[in-house]
Parts: structure tokens; C-alpha cells; sequence
DNA sequence: GGGTTGATGTTC
DNA sequence: AACATCAACCCG
């Protein structure tokens, strides 16, 4: 199995968001392919925890390209994000959503639900499904010191016409950024494409 | 189907 | 106080 290397982490953050889809996350015996991403950008986005967190510019400023961001949110959820350093832009990529591949009874019985198609259809979700969480902060997805059995692996899932961008969900900074990239169509999305509501 | 609400805790 | 969420519940 071939994984992707830190270049791929080291391009501009647009542009990485909109290839990880239909990349497959691998993750310690389950997998799934990616069908949905946010991008979040270093500089001039208000929206991205580099914007307010002192801990999150820290991690930017250390962390190698291809890093996972891993944070605890609304006092229940782990997210799970790819930093992307070295490219025109840096940023953060928020996996919102996967389709699941391998080890789906594994993850059926951590999220306990049946439904393929709500499984891994939130950011919240995927990583319940994979059992990310706080301790995976830091882990290296590309390059050196990469765990065995994690990774990203290209695939032939989608076409590149298939992928569609939208505003980005559940934030109230810098909300008309169309940041988000997901498979039109796709029935293991967070939010369909064009149901975000709008401001004001 | 769509809207509303409560759960829950870390960071600033 | 805000928060890159989710599921359960209402209403119809």
C-alpha cells in the first residue's frame, strides 16, 4: 500500500482540501474514503483556530506538513484535521465526512448505528467510527515517523468532475469563504451541497 | 421533512 | 463566552 508523502502536504491549502477527497483515510484496521474537507488558511481566515489560538499558531509553527490536528470540541467530539505547510498557503483541513471502506463492523459497533450512511457523516462521527482522539494530536500521516497502519492512499473513487465546493459548516467568522469540498451527490456527506444556511 | 434544544468541557 | 457537533425530540 502506497501512501501519500508530505509533498502532497506541502502544496496550497485550497488545492490539498480539494484532493483529499477521494483519498482514503486509513486508520488502524477501518478505512474511508474521504467525500468531504474544509480548508482553514494560517493567514487572513478569522474563522481558523490560528486566528484566536495561541496553541494552534504553536502547532503550525512546529508541526512538519501532513501532521494531524487533533481538538476537542463542544466538550464531546474529537476533530481531526492535516496541517498543510510549505505551499502558497498553510492551513489546517478539516475531514468533515467518509465513505466507509474497511473495518465498517468495527465501526459500526464504536458508533452504534447500522446506517452506512451515517457513520462517518460528520466530522464528530468519522472520528468516533476510527477512534480518533486527543491522543493522536501531533501524529505525523506522511513521512518519517509515520504510524504503521495510517496513512492516505490515493484512489480512483471519484472523478475530479464529481467535487463540488460550498461555504463551510458551523462557523460564524469569515462564513462566505466557499472553502468546503465535497462530492456532489454523495449520500455519507455532513450537509448536502447548497443546505447551508446562509447568514443573516 | 425541517426546526429546536440539551449534552458536555476546553480554551481564551 | 464561544465553540469547525450530534441525536433526540417536536411539529406537521
Amino acid at each position: 500500500m502506497r501512501f501519500l508523502g508530505t509533498d502532497f502536504f506541502s502544496r496550497d491549502v485550497l488545492a490539498v482540501a480539494r484532493d483529499l477527497v477521494g483519498v482514503e483515510l486509513v486508520w488502524r484496521g477501518s478505512s474511508g474514503v474521504i467525500v468531504e474537507t474544509e480548508a482553514y488558511a494560517v493567514a487572513g481566515d478569522a474563522a481558523c483556530h490560528t486566528a484566536h489560538r495561541p496553541s494552534a499558531r504553536e502547532f503550525v509553527k512546529h508541526m512538519p506538513p501532513g501532521a494531524a490536528y487533533v481538538y476537542f470540541n463542544y466538550g464531546m467530539y474529537w476533530l481531526f484535521n492535516l496541517h498543510v505547510k510549505g505551499g502558497p498557503r498553510d492551513g489546517l483541513i478539516l475531514i468533515r465526512a467518509l465513505e466507509p471502506a474497511r473495518g465498517i463492523e468495527l465501526m459500526k459497533f464504536r458508533r452504534k448505528k447500522q446506517r452506512l450512511d451515517e457513520l462517518c457523516s460528520g466530522p464528530g462521527k468519522l472520528a468516533l467510527a476510527l477512534d480518533i482522539h486527543g491522543e493522536h494530536h501531533g501524529t505525523p500521516m506522511a513521512g518519517r515517523g509515520r504510524p504503521a497502519g495510517c496513512g492516505l492512499r490515493m484512489t480512483d473513487r471519484f472523478s475530479e468532475s464529481d467535487v463540488v465546493s460550498d461555504i463551510r459548516v458551523g462557523i460564524s467568522q469569515a462564513v462566505d469563504f466557499k472553502w468546503r469540498f465535497l462530492v456532489k451527490g454523495s449520500p455519507h456527506v455532513s450537509v448536502k451541497f447548497g443546505k447551508v444556511k446562509m447568514a443573516g
